[in-house]
DNA sequence: CACGGAACTCAACGAGCGTAGAGTTACTGA
DNA sequence: TCAGTAACTCTACGCTCGTTGAGTTCCGTG
């Protein structure tokens, strides 16, 4: 159909290097880091290889262009600002699901995720990410008593919801709409933040256990 | 140091195609699909690369070969099949942690969990399977209410942290002694499968939603 | 209008990939 | 003892990858 491109700058001020980064997001986030291939990103990007290498240098430092989180720290911890406790809790869930929702919030995520399980870069990217700008900020606003140990777990929890509901997409949870997710996560969210303490004494002896708790963190 | 390879069938009848899949399923473990390649998994094998197509024909049948589920949901069942309630799903909990502790367990579970990310038959074979051999029986010996709806939310909660502890390997959730997530972990799940249903009229009041919750499955 | 530099493509490199077929060795059963 | 067959390696094919350097076109400044 159409002839071989010309060759040399474009006419007008195109935004080129923004529809690279925006292939790249969607190649990384559908295929993982070392599934997307740059010549894939450069032909959804209607551009040779060859400039991408020019923008960004390495397949590396385009992944790390392109996998920037997607959501605000800042903006995260003023919807968690004000309400009663439920009400902050279920603030969290919505925004979680309104980032996930989005498009373009998604394929970032998807990118981190989907990369982060075979590529140690990235996962170290998230590792500390979610520790130093999400988890540690959300302990203090929400005032969770014991954030060391409880929040890894409520993390662990929407992290599933996302794999499942997004990647793996198991039914109901792939199509249910989010506010009925809301609803369902809260309480359990509720539980894992500012429950009763599990690792007590009751626990220990409430089911004939074998090996004991370790009676705190290591 | 080595020469190279004596050619030929070996001496002794070694189980060269058991050392084959040993090799791929590590690989594929640590890799993913796309990043595990027939080369590296032949070297691990101490194996010429063309003779891991003499046994399994294609990348894709040895992943298949590979990749087999490492629990017998029939142990399962009978892992669940006695005691009270708390008693049976903390023997889940256990038995959980059990499989992915074992080092065979956890690479084909994440042999099948890195490539469901990316590779589509993965994420299909974990899909059916999960649906079929793993929440429907558990759902009938647990006896658990709406099944439907309740057992993925709890699966969303183990294969977070699965994935929290195994992959991205998030502290303290990596270096916790499974006892104390047990510990931890049995009051969430019973409060997703046997808690009071979410969906009821005092969840829609509860949170000034703006959306209304659908009122069941569609 | 000239000219420097940024934007962009072409062609090609070296390496690694999955796969294939032919050749060599050892076990197995008649 | 002697095929026949299974186990195993060598060599090599066609392909795609990330990356590179040189060449072409256009914008912005004087």
């Amino acid at each position: 159909m159409s002839g071989p491109q010309r060759t040399g700058r474009r006419p007008g001020n195109p935004d080129t290097r923004g529809a690279v980064l925006a292939a790249a997001r969607h190649r990384f986030a559908q295929d993982g880091y070392e599934g997307a291939t740059i010549r894939a990103i450069a032909a959804e990007a209607g551009v040779d290889p060859a400039l991408v290498h020019h923008y960004f240098g390495t397949k590396q430092a385009l992944f790390r262009a392109a996998a920037a989180f997607p959501a605000d720290p800042g903006q995260l911890a003023s919807v968690l600002a004000e309400g009663t406790r439920t009400e902050r809790v279920t603030a969290f869930v919505r925004f979680f699901f309104h980032v996930w929702e989005d498009d373009a919030g998604r394929q970032q995520l998807l990118s981190v995720l989907r990369s982060a399980m075979t590529h140690e870069d990235a996962a170290a990217l998230l590792r500390t990410f979610v520790a130093r700008e999400l988890l540690g900020p959300i302990a203090e606003v929400l005032e969770v008593e014991d954030p060391h140990n409880r929040l890894p777990l409520a993390a662990a929890q929407m992290v599933g919801v996302a794999m499942l509901r997004y990647i793996v997409r198991v039914e109901p949870l792939a199509s249910a709409p989010t506010e009925e997710l809301v609803t369902r996560l809260v309480p359990v969210l509720e539980l894992h933040l500012f429950g009763p303490d599990a690792l007590g004494v009751e626990a220990s002896e409430a089911v004939g256990a074998t090996s004991r708790p370790s009676p705190s963190g290591a």
